[in-house]
DNA sequence: CATATATAATAAGCGTGCTTATCATTCAAT
DNA sequence: ATTGAATGATAAGCACGCTTATTATATATG
């Protein structure tokens, strides 16, 4: 704790949130031609791997709230990529069905979303992106719901892969 | 490049989403009280090493558009921690100054984003971290305005600290 | 000097997150 | 069975990023 003038840790906050956006910028600049951006490509990936998820579903793993996703889904809707069909079962319970467009577009963006990837970690190691992802897993278990003291509430949030 | 079945590397974007907003909940949970939000404690981190500063100066600091700066500005004024002046030698420019008010909170903002990044890090080793970093600074560096070919643009972008 | 271009700030309007509040439906408890 | 709490979806309104367009001022070029 003496000295360590500076690791670059107090810039943490800073260097996360570049990153996110330029990552975010790239994707959208690319995936723009098809009308999608990162929030519904994340939402569809969710989708495409649960058709007929619920709503509630949806907001709960993508960690957002109901009421993002539900206006999240009716630009989604208006575009064409999904739509939604009510549950005979709970007619509170509105379900969420990928459309033949957004089936067809999966791969292509996925593999859209690997070249940002790549261009990003362009001149890292192996061993060091390795170590990236074990610490951003790391720092999101750190972070995650439990809020301040770690209540037990572990959810262990299986991340989607894209 | 055979197999290697998933080094985790895929869901890199979804990580970074997620600790990003991870952090800023954290961050934006602590900094309430205060009513300052995470995009104004990083304009003001400019503001308060460069007193005076000119807005389309921060805009190209922080990697937004000018309009963005301004309506940040103004709420930021609103809430009392900066001012405008306009610059007598070139009258289309307007100078931001933070306030006392934004002085006697800039240290205790400070010590709270350290906090949020120890709860962050906790259980990662000095190693990690250092990586970690090196891997974001590399990142930032590879998506760094050059948009797709690196067109020799190279801006380095000296980072803050906080 | 006059005009053309560039730059600083802002306006209008959109996407995506949030909080808080409302409505309909379901489930639980008496 | 009716009341009451919990749950699913949505509405209203805000923060902060964006694109595109407008206004005022500076600067450069004829």
């Amino acid at each position: 704790m003496a000295l360590m003038v500076s690791d670059g840790i107090e810039r943490l906050g800073f260097l996360i949130h570049d990153v996110q956006r330029l990552m975010r910028r790239r994707f959208e600049a690319r995936a723009s031609g098809l009308g999608l951006s990162s929030a519904q490509w994340r939402l569809l990936v969710r989708v495409a791997k649960e058709e007929g998820i619920a709503q509630a579903r949806l907001a709960e793993l993508l960690e957002i709230e109901p009421i993002s996703v539900s206006r999240l889904i009716d630009r989604m809707e208006g575009g064409g990529w999904i739509e939604r069909r009510g549950d005979p079962s709970d007619r509170r319970v509105r379900t969420v069905h990928p459309t033949d467009k957004a089936r067809k577009a999966y791969a292509t963006v996925k593999s859209l979303a690997g070249e940002v990837y790549e261009q990003a970690l362009t001149g890292l190691s192996g061993e060091q992106r390795r170590t990236l992802v074990v610490c951003l897993d790391k720092i999101t278990e750190n972070l995650a719901d439990g809020e301040q003291s770690s209540c037990g509430t572990h959810k262990k949030t299986e991340s989607a892969a894209a």
